[in-house]
DNA sequence: AAAAATTTAGGACTATAATCCAAACCACGA
DNA sequence: TCGTGGTTTGGATTATAGTCCTAAATTTTT
């Protein structure tokens, strides 16, 4: 089991990526994190000396969760057309998260894009794992040329239908935006 | 003319908004509009008491200038796809820009919807301006029914090969993405 | 069990941001 | 010309955020 020092560390992971997501990196404090993860003021920079080093960690904890998941689909999940509308399900299934907060992954990228390029750099890490699984399947799918260019078609669609659900925080463009990548995703499915 | 007051307010406004989209709002501070606008320090809070008002100015400028835009556009452009696809071409025409920073709209949207409620009620005007201006290019070209539901689904495609282009550097996926929604376009146009 | 290393804890310190203020300045009508 | 309202200044004030420090407590190692 982890150590009781592994936890606390932990936890103050678990705070920050919860609170980076909610408030979003620039706004959220330490003090913030301190109070969510109810460790003593000080300690925290026991654990992380910076608060970059405090987003590297979570951008890292969410990458390895990430890396998880995907293997796991990819384990469990026969073919890269069901394998695609799972990750198109995910999105579905946090339709709550979404229209108050938006997309986990976009949102920090949108955000630190605009004057923080070193943290941008890390953050499109996270994009870059799911591009290049996406890709995968379309390979496996029957369109290794495509493949690169398909993810990335299917990444925008995800991000702009999550854009417009939440500004207009309409749950029902989100599904019907959904079921619309679905059958494309079946369309490309069946004429590979 | 404007008086020298009113002048020194507008040149406040410009480059507040350049900065909130430069650099995002939050991330915006008084001494940054001040030295842009070249105002002394506390000159800036004779105009705006606070930086919530601020804002507020700013995206009343944008509603005025995009309102003119897009009845310019109507008075001087014939076809409802003409119109719809001018649209598009101001997104490939701002590449460098859209680049850098991102969607004004929508990146605004995005920060100011974590947390700031108020703030993000008034962003979404902007939306609301473009989304109704489409909506009414749709409903002209014979989709009086589906107008607003396309609508949005023109402002997402949007949103999404921008974040995508933004992420990835990718001036050729704008590209690409812009003239696939052109072929959208003129597909509804023919079949309408 | 003592020594060494790690972790906790709270507060101090510094930097930066937002906001306010009061004196000076200026334009213009009485 | 004087005075009055709007405008300009720069610095003062306050709040908040980020960072550091040091001593105590705890855990680990010897």
């Amino acid at each position: 089991m982890a150590t009781k020092s592994e936890r606390t560390q932990q936890r103050i992971i678990d705070a920050a990526n919860q609170l980076f997501y909610r408030k979003g990196y620039n706004r959220t404090s330490f003090t913030d994190v301190v109070d969510e993860a109810e460790v003593p003021r000080g300690n925290i920079y026991y654990y992380f000396k910076t608060k970059e080093e405090m987003l590297k960690a979570v951008i890292k904890h969410r990458m390895e969760t990430t890396t998880l998941m995907l293997s796991e689909w990819e384990k469990s999940i026969k073919t890269p057309l069901d394998r695609l509308e799972r990750f198109v399900q995910i999105m579905y299934d946090s339709t709550p998260a979404l229209l108050r907060s938006g997309c986990p992954m976009g949102s920090l990228n949108v955000e630190l894009a605009k004057d923080q390029p070193e943290l941008k750099s890390d953050a499109k890490q996270l994009f870059d794992l799911f591009q290049q699984w996406l890709a995968k399947q379309f390979a496996q799918m029957g369109y290794p040329e495509e493949a690169r260019e398909l993810s990335l078609e299917l990444l925008a669609r995800g991000q702009g239908i999550i854009v417009i659900a939440q500004v207009y925080q309409d749950p029902g463009f989100l599904e019907r935006g959904t079921k619309e990548i679905n059958r494309w995703l079946e369309n490309l499915d069946r004429y590979a």
